[in-house]
DNA sequence: CTGTTAGCGCGTTCAT
DNA sequence: ATGAACGCGCTAACAG
């Protein structure tokens, strides 16, 4: 640690002057006895090489403890080998799921991720998005269908392959992975109707996605006869104590409802909780549906029935889309819609 | 997106060639009427350029829709703006937390984050490293400090800046960022011995950092004058339901403790199942005490008392710990060795 | 199957 | 305050 300045003369061995453990390409082809380009050969097309050569460069590479420069190969490449995620928030278990499984399906195929956290307003998003893009990432997993017109025309232009996750929408910028909330509304009514309920009410937080639920689910209860659907809305951010606070309006206005349907798992505890209070058995006084991550809630309120999205089926099926266009370029027809689904956990069942 | 093919003539503009959005410096320089250089040192050292040059720089900039390349300026700096981030696993909200609060601080001094994910076997430890390496990150952040001879050795030989997260330990590669399990368990000792409890149970996990807070909270306990503490060994994985049988057979050989400290939250959250069905009230019955993230089993229990770390603060610490290093990176003298500490959370007193 | 040549886009020198 | 030349480490294209 004694020569502390970095002036580095360009006589000294490069093994020298680069950081991280040093060895370049061309020490390990001087080492090996070949050429720089072999060398780059036998770690990225190995069939390209005769194995007496990938042998040689086997043995230097080892013995100069060399590590590929990606800032340089992705340079001359054009292949970053990396793709962008762009998430609210990781600390939500259900985005830190659908990243998790991605990142690990992406890094076999040799791919890693970087992470673009878009629930920060001390960045805007903008900013955010050009860093980014800075990288030259070779793919991008965008989190919902409500970007801003700039990114969108920026991100077509671009021409690099985008996947839209969580929410389906009808213009897709590329590729599209996730579930339709009309259809999770639909289905939670027509499984509740089902198992023979008839009484429902329903708590609700106030933003697009959960309205779109709601008013899927009222329009399939519609249809199935029922039309009287006591109704409490929750202004963000919603929360357990809101859930809580909000079903107690509505049984404090008489309302009687069999099973209660929630936006949220969160708020879906909150109902737990005063059911709870009151000395009500869940789900034979009264039954609620949640929505979302679960979590651990599941094993703290056995009886508690949720529709599940699977953030490791989700995460895998963008990085099958992905994997597959960066594979098969061509395909430019016909943006690719995977519809992931969701599934009904019931636990009344179990 | 009728011309499919890739191939580009040399000739054609550079916008042409390049994929993310097209521009390059030279062509920011041609339209701005100065030279590449100039553009260059308008975005990175603005205050090297006059103000006029700066204007025709912003402008051009924004008219072709300029992203400034981070694979060649890293490549040309031997800067990649990059921190190497080493996690078992995101899918934990107390690495969660620490993360999105690392990441939210790094960027805000314009460095991006690259995760590893250790928890996976599917990838070798040491594949994961060489592959993040290639990123040729300016810093890196690890977890724990158990990691092999290999990796040590050659880390240190990098000179890349290294913080080793959660755990204190005597031989840090770098620096390092984290509380001691020793003195958790002293201080849960005392805490609760101050508190008046005098008949202590445990149900841990047999994880080494576990038995660490073990062993030390024995032997406070000891110095206080209690020799006499149950204990059950949770093997790996502990859960819920292991916490709560573990807890059963103490309580069934005739163990009446006060007091029972857990290894964990989930492992305390079975405890206070088997407490709740047994019709105890908590903590006047029985007081549980757990450890870590806590999450929503707060609102859940609100009588669980836990020790509680919090990523949040570890997370900046570790920013803190690392930009001063990029800063001032002659401070090779004396490992900086920052102890986060804890918080005991005490939910009864609340 | 292997080597040669020529950049990738940018920042570092050293000039002016 | 600005510019010219050169090189970062690697790979694409074209030879042989």
């Amino acid at each position: 640690m004694s020569e502390s300045k970095n002036k580095f003369n360009k006589d000294m061995p490069s093994a020298r002057r680069n950081q991280a453990s040093g060895a370049t390409l061309i020490d390990v082809a001087k080492v090996a006895g070949v050429s720089p380009i072999t060398v780059s050969r036998a770690l990225n097309r190995p069939d390209q090489v005769s194995e007496k050569a990938r042998e040689k460069v086997r043995r230097a590479v080892e013995q100069v403890g060399y590590i590929p420069n990606m800032l340089a190969g992705g340079l001359a490449s054009r292949q970053s080998k990396l793709v962008a995620i762009f998430v609210p928030t990781i600390a939500h278990p259900i985005f830190a799921e659908m990243v998790q499984a991605l990142m690990d399906e992406l890094s076999r195929a040799g791919y890693q991720a970087i992470l673009g956290l878009t629930g920060y307003q001390k960045e805007t998003e903008e900013t955010l998005f050009n860093t980014i893009l800075g990288r030259r990432p070779d793919g991008i997993v965008l989190t919902g269908t409500q970007h801003s017109e700039l990114m969108r025309r920026r991100l077509i232009a671009s021409g690099i392959p985008v996947v839209e996750a969580w929410d389906l929408c009808d213009d897709p910028i590329d590729m599209l992975v996730g579930f339709s909330h009309e259809q999770v509304g639909r289905e939670v009514a027509r499984h509740l109707y089902a198992k023979g309920y008839r009484r429902f009410a329903v708590v609700t937080a106030e933003d697009a996605r959960g309205m779109r639920r709601y008013h899927a689910l009222l329009d399939e209860l519609h249809h199935l006869g029922i039309d009287d659907v006591p109704t409490a809305f929750i202004p963000p951010p919603s929360s357990l104590n809101a859930g809580r606070e909000k079903v107690c309006e509505l049984l404090d206005a008489g309302h009687r409802p069999e099973v209660v349907v929630c936006s949220s798992d969160t708020v879906a505890q909150g109902v737990l909780a005063e059911a709870a209070s009151r000395g009500w058995t869940v789900p034979k006084d009264l039954a609620v549906m949640g929505f979302g991550e679960l979590s651990n809630a599941s094993q703290v309120y056995p009886s508690l029935s949720s529709v599940r999205l699977d953030g490791d089926r989700v995460g895998g099926q963008i990085a099958q889309a992905l994997l597959e266009r960066f594979k098969n370029p061509d395909a430019e027809i016909a943006p690719l819609r995977i519809d992931t689904g969701f599934t009904i956990v019931d636990r009344e069942s179990t």
